[in-house]
DNA sequence: GCATAATATCAATATATCTTGATATATTAT
DNA sequence: ATAATATATCAAGATATATTGATATTATGC
């Protein structure tokens, strides 16, 4: 049960569901990335990079000090159809501005 | 995206996740059954149920003044794969108390 | 119409979750 | 070791959701 909460918890944000379907589209990014693509602190990014790990959904590769989040692979039935459904959705999302690739990460 | 996250956010409660597997179990019931069979009062199931009910979950069915809510049929992939999940997780349900067929509904 | 029963909704409180700013940890370079 | 950068965690306030008790709605029988 409570692991199944956890799943369906992890889901049921707006600002999570956002970071799937980016993640789903560029594969994966660091904190910093996200953090510049989104316009959102980091402090906040973290948080819910962390929710959608514990859910099962992502993975984090560290290199450094870079920790880089992608959707983890192969997703269980259920986590998957849940992506499915996002790819369905209409969603906006921002550009993505890459920097951790040149160096210029300096938040 | 709001409806991902009215399926999602209706999923996102121990109390309903019983209530599908109870339903899914049993079948039709109505809300004094419900009652009877949970111990909780009248207000917080019809509330509880309302949010499946919008979420895709259920339907209902009336007959008087009974309202009958039972799972939906048939469900979509997202929905019919998170019931799958639930089927799946060991939950205590209470034991099935069914007033409405014998007329002693007098909740 | 009036009384009764089943269900739904509302308002207030309790509880959980999200956001922010500050601080802590970890890695790399000097 | 010190400084700088990236990420994680914590504490406080803001926001959302759940629970309860009271009230409203709807249907049935007299």
């Amino acid at each position: 049960m409570d692991v199944f909460l956890e799943t369906v918890s992890a889901l049921n944000d707006e600002t999570r569901i956002k970071l799937l379907a980016f993640l789903d589209t560029h594969g994966a990014l660091c904190v910093c990335d996200l953090q510049e693509s989104f316009g959102m602190i980091q402090s906040r990014l973290s948080r819910h990079l962390k929710i959608l790990k514990d859910g099962g959904f992502l993975r984090v590769d560290r290199c450094g000090t870079w920790a880089y989040y992608s959707i983890r692979s192969p997703l269980d039935r259920f986590r998957s159809e849940a992506l499915a459904e996002i790819r369905c959705l209409e969603i906006e999302l921002p550009p993505l501005k890459k920097l951790s690739e040149n160096g210029e990460c300096k938040l």
